[in-house]
DNA sequence: CGGTCTATTGACCACTCTCAAAACTCGTGG
DNA sequence: CCACGAGTTTTGAGAGTGGTCAATAGACCG
């Protein structure tokens, strides 16, 4: 019996560890891993779209996952990435409206899919999660504020150090050195809001002034005291 | 036995009929008056700074609070407004964090505080409430990715276009048909992320094609269609 | 009526965007 | 193993949006 894809269990998963589910009993966690199916998906893949109906939960094994807002003309906002044992889509189905954002793969990625209802009965059995999940949108609440101040009133510069540091401090770095989450530079603009020749400009300004080493497509952090003291932090 | 301020009965609050508590039962009812007290404030009244640890959920009797951010240099960033039957302060003791935001009188209310505590009790014992504010802080997850994405590939112009047909209909008109909430044009430069003369010179854009009517520091909407269309809605 | 806060207007210019062209990177197939 | 082509990055030039500063006018309060 060979498979080219063995459903992951939810006891092994990486992401039970410190993830959402971290806090459920074996029987509830019995229960997830009985209800929830798991696929894997190559970079790019699409897993919603805005306005899409969604009936379920999303639960990342490994990989990586870009969610983003379409706004004018197309271009993409990014709102967030998700790694290894987050959550998404529960917004959605909590308030039982249409996706607002959409969700594609950005490393390849093996994701769990929870169906609403299933969800739901984990949510009412447990109260503790259902805490929990209150939290997290608390906590995804106050970054997203914070970020519409930064929008608001910081330069292009100052949200690039910014992000620079947030990327380093949430993704870490590879054995280089460098930055582990590997953006187009159109991403990085699209995450902070400009153009990507924007970034670009600066991105090789900080390098002139020896912020930062760029080497391909990869970023090095040299000077993180002088890159905080940009982003205002 | 004559009160200058008579503390409102939860059963009588115009917030219950379709505000945070709308689904409680009698009992709770009863258990959330007993618990809450109630405070008048007038305009310029501060609830709560940022980075204050706060113990409670406070609750709009009447009136209307302005919760903002302040970003750097002392420039506030509205967030939102709030009134009747809106609650706040819960994302800061649901995640026990200090508060991310402040929050303050805009026009004089009466504003009830309940105890992290009880409120915490009433979640457990209802467990519909729980779920009613977790589909709050969805909800308003939902608004400020919006906010994000608006604030990031915009136009002040845009925005302000936006903005305005926004209050109208969440805010209303008055008997003149101007718009009911008065703002200074500093917080409409607050609240879309722009200079106050940038408010200004586009309002007054506005106006000169016929989009709007000025009357002191009142404003009323002609051409919803255009405003619509400037707003890429 | 004076004082304070708010609104308006003008001048100036820095930051960012757009457009266009050239260089580079990387995977694929010959 | 190299060449090709698509996608990405870089650089430059030019233009426009939107911010700052400063001065004036108007509104509001006691």
């Amino acid at each position: 019996m060979s498979n080219y894809f063995q459903d992951p269990n939810c006891k092994d998963c990486l992401g039970v560890e410190k993830g959402f589910f971290k806090n459920l009993n074996p029987d509830e966690l019995e229960f997830l891993n009985n209800k929830k199916s798991c696929s894997s998906y190559q970079k790019g893949a699409v897993l919603y779209r805005e306005n899409q109906r969604i009936n379920g939960v999303f639960c990342i094994n490994s990989g990586v996952v870009k969610v983003f807002k379409t706004g004018v003309s197309g271009k993409e906002q990014i709102i967030k990435f998700l790694k290894s044992g987050d959550i998404f889509g529960y917004r959605s189905i909590m308030n039982g409206e249409p996706a607002c954002t959409s969700a594609k793969v950005h490393i390849d990625a093996s994701i769990c899919y929870i169906p609403s209802s299933d969800f739901f009965t984990l949510l009412r059995k447990n109260n503790d999660l259902a805490i929990e999940l209150l939290q997290l949108a608390c906590t995804e609440l106050g970054e997203a504020n914070k970020f519409i101040t930064d929008m608001a009133q910081k330069t292009v510069k100052e949200r690039l150090a910014e992000i620079l540091l947030f990327l380093k401090e949430e993704y870490g770095i590879d054995d280089e050195e460098m930055l582990s989450i590997n953006l187009t530079r159109e991403e990085l603009a699209n995450l902070i809001g400009t153009a990507t020749e924007s970034v670009i400009r600066l991105l090789s300004e900080f390098k002139s002034e020896g912020f930062l080493e760029l080497k391909a497509r990869k970023i090095r952090i040299l000077d993180e005291a002088n890159l905080k003291k940009i982003a205002n932090l």
